[in-house]
DNA sequence: GATGCAGGTTCCCAATGGATACCAGGAGAT
DNA sequence: ATCTCCTGGTATCCATTGGGAACCTGCATC
């Protein structure tokens, strides 16, 4: 891997892990579980509207990059955790930052949408 | 608006911001617009493989939640130059960090990958 | 008059997302 | 004994979305 990542180009490897940031579901999930970790039916109530099928859809794919670790306990009915791996919360405070920005700069964003949607043209 | 933003909840509108970021296309055009302004077949060529719909529909959106800013020369053929606004240029740099990460953490994620994929369990 | 370039839009099909139903297996209530 | 609920999923179906390719306007050049 002599070739400098350059994720303008469709090959990039890292062109795919900004498709999976791109996924907001995973987004969702790498925040909840820097706070703590959770079980599967805890994520599902917590992330409002995510059906089953998307959240262990996404979950998967998370710790197949390594980001997320899952352990089944022979509990009855059966416990599953998931948790951040060390990997993982490198990238879930990066990903904070972008909850937090919008957080702060919802407010504009609505107002430009208004204005924008009455015609007129940006400042 | 009194209420505290929630992305968790689907009706909270950090939540569509958040979809927007997680628009692997705006994150792309906003890190390229970061550095110059760009005509909309610079952008073209600069990001393999995006289509022409995508582009417009994309450039559209962020114009729409006032992060970019469109202008239209009547040269000829005509020009037309989009270029971050202040807002966008808060949101470009907080983007930029998640690049960083996936051009830093690229390895991790693909050995990560290769390990799952032979049936190895995460460490 | 054919060709080229800019900046798009339209149309169509394939992939994705989400809703719903279903599954296994045991616990607890009736 | 059986009914129902809990867990953590999978299977199926349909609507929405994404992408590819072709087309369009306007002017300028060959």
């Amino acid at each position: 891997m002599l070739q400098r990542p350059d994720p303008f180009n469709a090959q990039c490897p890292t062109r795919r892990v900004l498709d999976r940031i791109g996924d907001k579901w995973a987004v969702l999930i790498l925040i909840l579980l820097e706070r703590e970790t959770l079980r599967f039916n805890e994520l599902r109530r917590r992330i409002d509207s995510i059906s089953q099928k998307m959240l262990s859809q996404t979950l998967k794919s998370l710790e197949r990059d390594g980001l997320i670790s899952r352990r089944a306990f022979a509990t009855v009915p059966v416990t599953v955790e998931y948790a951040l791996t060390p990997l993982g919360r490198t990238l879930a405070s990066t990903v904070q930052a972008l909850t937090q920005w919008a957080e702060a700069h919802i407010g504009e964003v609505e107002e430009a949408q208004r204005r924008y949607d009455r015609g007129e043209v940006a400042a």
